[in-house]
Order: structure tokens, then sequence, then C-alpha cells
DNA sequence: AGGCTAGGTCATCGATCGTTGACACGGAAG
DNA sequence: CTTCCGTGTCAACGATCGATGACCTAGCCT
């Protein structure tokens, strides 16, 4: 065997990455800590020492950042593209926002995480481009955004898992608009 | 103690409706057998018996039924205040839709079941008003739906929790009709 | 009255999981 | 070469849970 070198910062990264994806496939609690220190090829107890617990493995593995531009100035009918253009970068090319999700439905520590993005990083960067009512506004997009996830990653309804970007984004347009600007 | 009378159909029905409280506010995995049992004061030996296992218990906890009304010769204008009239009688006065959410995050017979409720119920329903495309429609009415939900009952944001009926139909009303009509 | 059946209990098994503490190893510093 | 600390392993504990099978009991039928 190669006997990976033995690089703690590395190994915390491989944990991550693992729980990452254990914790967008299963769920918080059928992810166990074993198989994610098997998945990377290490001793559970080593993740302990590393994280302290679960659930502290759990939020630094579920500490994202959207990557939301800064919005104003944004023409309005370039606002969905862009809106929408996130969504996919942000729920097809990383499970960590998945893992969130799926622990967000039965645990609170997840939603309160949820909870703290929106309101840090949703929240801010909508009421860049529409003054009065922001919150509510910004909550109707959030519940637009997660409606659309959860019926197309995790319930897999097919007309939804079929329908591609154009598609989605010619779908989703009008109706962020109505809840930014209307 | 009144020792309650043996009613083997009765009990039966308070264990259903203890399952669909503890699903609801405690998902799939949390919830267990014993806690269950314990609500109705029973032994959870006999939950066995009477379901064969837990996934036996969540599988008849979990059959529901939306009451939608039949949607042909409602008018467009009334449309969606007929179905965000039937969303908060399904979502407020009944526990079962949300323990079938909270479950589908991580159970797949769960998020299976979801997929039965939208082919048996919703996508025949909203089929009767609007001709072509009635499955993409139905799924992008049905993600609206399950978003809303997702954000004020689960995730519990702040500006949706207290978003009144009223206000809930005129924010949801233009979008569902673009999804149904347009 | 007596027995039979359905309703319900009790003790327990086997498996899994998070967590802990003691121990082993490997490599850079002196 | 030895020391030492960070890296990683190992065995095990304590708790929980789903499920099983033997057993008890209340109440109706004859």
């Amino acid at each position: 065997m190669p006997a990976r070198p033995r690089d703690g910062a590395a190994t915390q990264q491989h944990l991550l990455a693992a729980a990452r994806r254990r914790f967008a496939a299963d769920g918080y609690d059928r992810t166990t800590i074993r198989a994610v220190a098997g998945d990377v090829g290490v001793d559970a107890a080593l993740v302990i020492r590393y994280f302290g617990s679960k659930e502290g493995l759990f939020t630094r593995a579920a500490d994202l950042d959207l990557g939301l531009p800064d919005l104003t100035g944004v023409r309005a009918g370039d606002l969905s593209k862009v809106l929408v253009g996130r969504f996919f970068a942000v729920w097809e090319d990383d499970p960590t926002f998945l893992a969130l999700l799926r622990a967000a439905a039965t645990s609170d520590v997840a939603a309160e995480a949820m909870r703290g993005v929106f309101a840090r990083q949703v929240g801010p960067a909508l009421a860049a481009v529409t003054d009065d009512r922001a919150p509510e506004r910004a909550a109707l997009v959030a519940a637009t955004v997660l409606g659309f996830a959860m019926a197309r990653y995790v319930l897999r309804l097919p007309p939804l898992v079929d329908m591609t970007r154009d598609r989605a984004e010619a779908w989703l347009g009008p109706t962020l608009r109505h809840y930014l600007l209307d």
C-alpha cells in the first residue's frame, strides 16, 4: 500500500469532503462516523479527535458560501439568469447544500444553519435590488429555490429531473421577478 | 386507572395518529416505536404485531389524501384561492403531510410515497385545467407548494412563518397561474 | 362455569452507533 | 541516535433501537 503520508490537515479536508457526500446522500441520522472515516480509510476515533463529535463534524461540513454576487446595477431582465445560474452551481457542483437541506428536515441545528445562510447571504444580496418588504421578498425567493431543489434532487419528480437549465430559467424567471419586483 | 377497553381497531387508530405526530415532529429516524407506543400507553411489541415493522407503521401512517376537488370549470381567477385553501388545510390541520415531507428528505420509501401522491392526485387534478405540458406544469406547482411548506414549517423562515393566509395567496396566486396557464 | 381467541405485556436478543481512553507508529528536531 | 509530538489504531463501553417469542389476561360464546 502507498502508505498515505501522515498529514493531519489534508486528512481533515478529506474527512470534510467525505462527510459532505455522506450527509448529502443519506441525511444526518443515517450518516455514521464510521462510514465517513471508512471512506477516507481512517479510524472513526480520529474523526472525534478532529471534530469533537458528530455534530461538530456536521457543523464544519455544512459551512457553505452561496457565492452570490453583488446584484446592484443588474438589469431586471438579467436577474433571473444570474440567480438560476448560481442555483445550479450551488446545487449540482457541490454536495454541501443538499446535505444541509436533507439534514435540516430533521435536525434543528441544521435548520438554524439554513436560517443563518438566509439571513447573512440571501437576504442582504437581494436587498440590493428590492427596496421595501425585502425580507418577505427574499423569503419567497428562498422558498422557490428550496422547492425546486427539493422536488428535483430529493423527491426526484420526473418532469423536474429531466428539465434543462434553460427551461428551468424560463419557468422560474418570471416567478423570481414577480417576488422581487412586483 | 380507567383501564381503557380492549379494542384493537381503536388502538391501531390511536397508534397511527401518534405515529403521524411523531414522524411529523421528529422525522423518520428519530421517531422510535417505543415513543409512539408510549404516547398511546401501550407496549412497543404491540406496534410490531399490528404493523409488522417500523416501515410498515410509517407506510400506513403516511397514507394520505389531499382532497383536491374537481377543478374543471373553476375560473382562472379562482384557481389559486382553491389551491392555497387546500394547501393550508392539508398542512396545518393534519400532521400527515409534514411527516411525509420530513421523512422523504432521508428515506427513499417516503420519497416514493410522495411521488405517488404527485402522480395519482396532483397530476390528474391539475390536468383538468391545463391541456398541454400538464406533467411539467403540475411538477412546478408541486415544487412551489413544497418550497413554501419547507420554508414555513420546517426551516421556519420568519417572514413566511408570520405571513397570513390572505397574503400567501396574494403572493402565490400569480405564480401558480403562471405555471398552470402561461 | 369454562375455555377459546384476541388484546396486551415482559424479558431479551442482536445489531449499531457515538464516544472514550490507552496504546502504537512515524518522522522531524536536537 | 534518541526524544517527542502529532498522527493514527484498537478495543471496548454504554446506550438505544427494532424485532422476537413466550407469556398473561380480559371478555365473549356455548
